[in-house]
RNA sequence: GUGACCGUAGCUCAGGCGGUUAGAGCGCCAGGUUGUGGCCCUGGAGGUCGGGGGUUCAAGUCCCCUCGGUCACCCCA
């Protein structure tokens, strides 16, 4: 309690041992296998890519107008070079895939991603400053069967956890001519009310109109209620391409509620848009959101449009969902011996007789400090140990050591080179 | 960035209107067996009461500042 050193504001350590999921290393470790088989088995390959990128990546591929690049970003800079810590990981992605040119790849190219991204964020429940976001991307095809194929595999992913009470929510947002039109037009029907708006949808009124649909202020709400709706405005491919979406996950049985005012908040959004959400974690429910980015490659650079749909999850959240719903993960593996030496000639037998067990492969354990057998036998109780192997002098002299069966009881004489045999033959 | 609540041992918490050596339970360590765990008994270590300043004869307790935590707004995964 003095002054030693802390962890930054909004991060935290994910601890062997924690009473909350989110701190606890087996209850990630579970979710990631989890949701690694589920994207394999969708043909999602792995990208990783660095922690830092150039803050223009971020700034162009996001949208100067959304709140994350202008107010929300770690950034610094050392000589000419802008940096900023990533905040999101599709426009990585994208930028792997342009620098990369993984287009020349054969067919569509299917990445997933897992990683620790920051959002410089006031800290609370589900939301922290330095957090983890898993996602998959379809780069290279236009085709609405990659639309309903990423959120199918979204949703998915929570099925194979056991995961309950959550509900996927899609919109389609148009094409960027269609978005456009529809800005001006919302601008025009905002514009008499505008002193009745908040700052912010003021503000918004500018920047990007159709983020006033989504606000959660009741009063904003019933203005947005009788706002021109989205769809009257989209164009028809973008409908067709929407209705086709929406087929496709009927034909898999996957349960969506449309949502007229679903917009995603980054620029880079056009057409499929969806967002999961739980009813278990708080204020921040979204698990998952994503949509089809269309635009994204010529934001960054690329001289051809790349079409482009996929998902971003968080996995604090997942987890704070987890353990809301009593989600459990399979147990540690337990401990096959610990092993108490007594005397420095039976200690030194200890060590080197453990690396042995270890590298036959038993998970062994022995205590490096110079404590009484009792302690030590208490500790190896605590560490739930099925054996405890005891060489004193006499063990030395002969060769056996005693091997105590911490369940029954019941404690036998075994040759040091039995021992294996033994330790393995109660594994079950 | 704004707001509310909170900050006493490793953990969970007690500490009426300020009063002298700050407590409990659990955990940890040790002893009760010259080489044996769980239960029980005994003892011990561990706190500059988040930090700084102020009021007062006296502050864990009151005031101010500050740093953290939690939750919400906002925003998003």
């Amino acid at each position: 309690m003095k002054h030693t050193i802390r962890s930054i504001e909004g991060t935290y350590d994910i601890l062997p041992q924690s009473p909350s999921a989110m701190h606890r290393a087996a209850a990630w470790r579970h979710a990631e296998e989890t949701i690694r088989a589920v994207l394999e088995r969708f043909a999602f390959e792995e990208i990783r890519t660095p922690v830092v990128e150039p803050l223009a990546l971020i700034a162009r591929g996001m949208g100067g107008s959304t709140d994350i690049v202008t107010k929300e970003m770690f950034s610094f800079e050392r000589g000419k070079t802008h940096y900023v810590l990533r905040p999101e990981l599709t426009a990585p992605v994208m930028r792997a895939y342009l620098q990369h040119h993984m287009g020349q790849r054969p067919g569509e190219q299917r990445f997933f991603y897992f990683g620790p991204c920051f959002r410089a964020e006031r800290p609370q429940k589900g939301r922290y400053r330095q957090f983890h976001q898993y996602g998959a991307e379809i780069i290279g095809t236009n085709d609405a069967r990659a639309d309903a194929e990423i959120i199918a595999c979204t949703v998915e992913i929570y099925r194979a956890l056991g995961l309950k009470n959550t509900k996927l929510r899609i919109n389609t947002l148009g094409d960027a001519a269609s978005r456009a039109r529809y800005s001006a037009v919302l601008r025009e029907y905002f514009a008499p009310m505008k002193d009745k708006l908040s700052a912010a949808s003021q503000k918004r009124l500018q920047s990007n109109p159709l983020r006033i649909l989504d606000t959660k202020l009741d009063y904003e709400r019933d203005l947005v209620r009788n706002a021109p709706q989205l769809m009257t405005h989209v164009d028809e491919e973008s409908l067709n391409h929407y209705e086709a979406v929406k087929a496709y996950l009927k034909r898999v049985g996957i349960d969506f509620a449309e949502d007229p005012f679903l917009v995603r908040g980054l620029d880079y959004y056009s057409r499929t848009a969806f967002e999961v959400e739980s009813f278990d974690i708080g204020a921040q429910s979204a698990l998952a959101g994503g949509g089809r980015y269309d635009r994204l490659a010529e934001a960054i650079g690329s001289k051809q449009a790349v079409p482009a749909v996929g998902f971003a999850a968080g996995m604090e959240r997942l987890l704070l969902a987890m353990e809301a719903q009593d989600v459990s993960w399979p147990a540690a593996a337990p401990l096959d011996a610990f092993l108490i030496g007594l005397g420095e000639a039976a200690k030194a037998e200890v060590f080197a007789l453990a690396f042995q067990l270890r590298r036959d492969g038993l998970h062994v354990v022995h205590g490096l400090h110079n404590r009484s057998m009792k302690a030590q036998m208490r500790t190896a109780h605590r560490l739930r140990a099925r054996y405890c192997i005891i060489i004193g002098d006499n063990e030395l002299a002969s060769r056996q050591a005693q091997v105590k069966d911490m369940d029954q009881g019941t404690q036998e004489s075994v040759p040091f080179d039995a021992l294996p045999r033994i330790l393995f033959s109660h594994r079950s």
